[in-house]
DNA sequence: AGAAAAGATGTTACTTTGTATCGTTTATTC
DNA sequence: GAATAAACGATACAAAGTAACATCTTTTCT
C-alpha cells in the first residue's frame, strides 16, 4: 500500500512536504511543456500549506491577503489554475468537501482513495491494489465497467485518537 | 454481494420499485414514529421517479411544476424533505453529484456504494463486505478508524456497454 | 376539551461553490 | 516582427445549500 499517512498524522518537518511538492511540480511540469506559471504555483504551494483540504475560496482569499500578491485575486482565476492543478494530477478534489489537497505522489498513477480524520482534519492518500481489485471486481459482478472512482474515508486520525 | 443492478439498468416494470419504496418508506416510518408528510412523500417520489440521482433543484422544479402541488415549493422546503430521507435512510447523497437517489434497501443497515453510468446516469447501489474489508483492512494499516466511507464509481452501465 | 409544547411548513434573504464571457496581456510559432 | 495560442483580470452570473422568522399543525399534558 502507498500511503503517506505516517507523515500526514504525525510530528514533521513540513516544510520538506512542500518544497518536496513544489520541485517535482516543476519537473513534471517541465518534462510534460506544461506551464506552472507564478498563480498556479502559488494556488498549490497555499494548497500545500498543511494536509487538510482547503477549500476554493480559502485559497482566493489567502492569496489575497499574502504580503507577496500585490492585488486581489478572482475566483475565476483561482479556479484556473486549481483545474490545471487538476489535469496535470498534481492536487486532488474531494467531493465529500469541495476541497482540495497536494498529490504526495504525482506522476506514479494510482488509484486513490483519502482518509479524511473528522477531528483535525488532516488527510491522507492511499493507494492499494486490495480495494481496487474489490471495488473492479464488486463492480463486474453488477456487469459494470469502472472508469473512475471516488473513495473518500471519513474517521479518527491515529494522533486524535485517544 | 446485495445490490439492485440487475434491475436498476434493465429494462423493468419500475412502478413496482417506486410502490415498494414508498410502502417501504411508509412501514418504517410508522415504526419509528417519524412522520412521513405529505411533502417528504411526495420529494421520495419525486425521487424515486427513475434510477438517475436527482438534484435538489431539479427535485424543486418537478413538484412546482406538477399538477398536484397547488403552488410553487421552496428551497428550504425540499431541503428539509431531503435531511429527513437521509435521516431515515430512506435516500442517499451521490457526493460526487451534488444528487440524491432513493435507497433500495432501507432498514437493513448497510455500508453503501454506487455504480454510476456515465452514459445514462443509471445508478446501483451495492453492499459487499469484500470491498468493506479491503478498506478497512487498508486504513487500519494506516492506524485510522473508520467511521463512514463515501465511495462512487464511474463508468458504463451492461446497458450502455457497446 | 383547552392550553402548552413540539414539530413541520411557507417565505425571504443570504452564503458558498463554481462558471460564462469578454477584453487584455503574455508566451510561442512561423 | 506579425500571427497565433495560451493565460490572466475582471464583471457578472448560475447552482447548491442554509439562516431566520412567522405561521400552521400535531402531539402532549392537565
Ligand atoms: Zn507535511
Ligand atoms: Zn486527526
Ligand atoms: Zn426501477
Ligand atoms: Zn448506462
Amino acid at each position: 500500500m502507498l500511503t503517506n499517512s505516517r507523515i500526514a498524522y504525525h510530528r514533521h518537518d513540513h516544510k520538506r512536504c512542500i518544497n518536496a511538492a513544489l520541485c517535482r511540480a516543476k519537473e513534471l511540469c517541465d518534462a510534460r511543456k506544461a506551464r506552472l506559471t507564478p498563480i498556479r504555483e502559488t494556488v498549490l504551494k497555499t494548497i500545500w500549506a498543511s494536509h487538510r483540504p482547503l477549500g476554493a475560496y480559502e485559497i482566493v482569499d489567502q492569496i489575497s491577503q499574502s504580503e507577496t500578491s500585490a492585488h486581489r485575486v478572482f475566483p475565476p482565476t483561482v479556479y484556473r489554475a486549481i483545474q490545471f492543478l487538476l489535469d496535470q494530477g498534481l492536487i486532488h478534489r474531494l467531493s465529500s468537501l469541495n476541497a482540495y489537497i497536494g498529490c504526495p505522489f504525482p506522476g506514479n498513477y494510482h488509484s486513490d482513495f483519502f482518509l479524511i480524520c473528522e477531528q483535525c482534519g488532516s488527510t491522507a492518500e492511499c493507494s492499494d491494489d486490495q480495494v481496487d481489485h474489490a471495488v473492479i471486481h464488486a463492480a463486474g459482478r453488477a456487469n459494470f465497467q469502472v472508469e473512475s472512482k471516488v473513495i473518500e474515508i471519513v474517521g479518527i486520525c491515529p494522533e486524535c485518537q485517544v
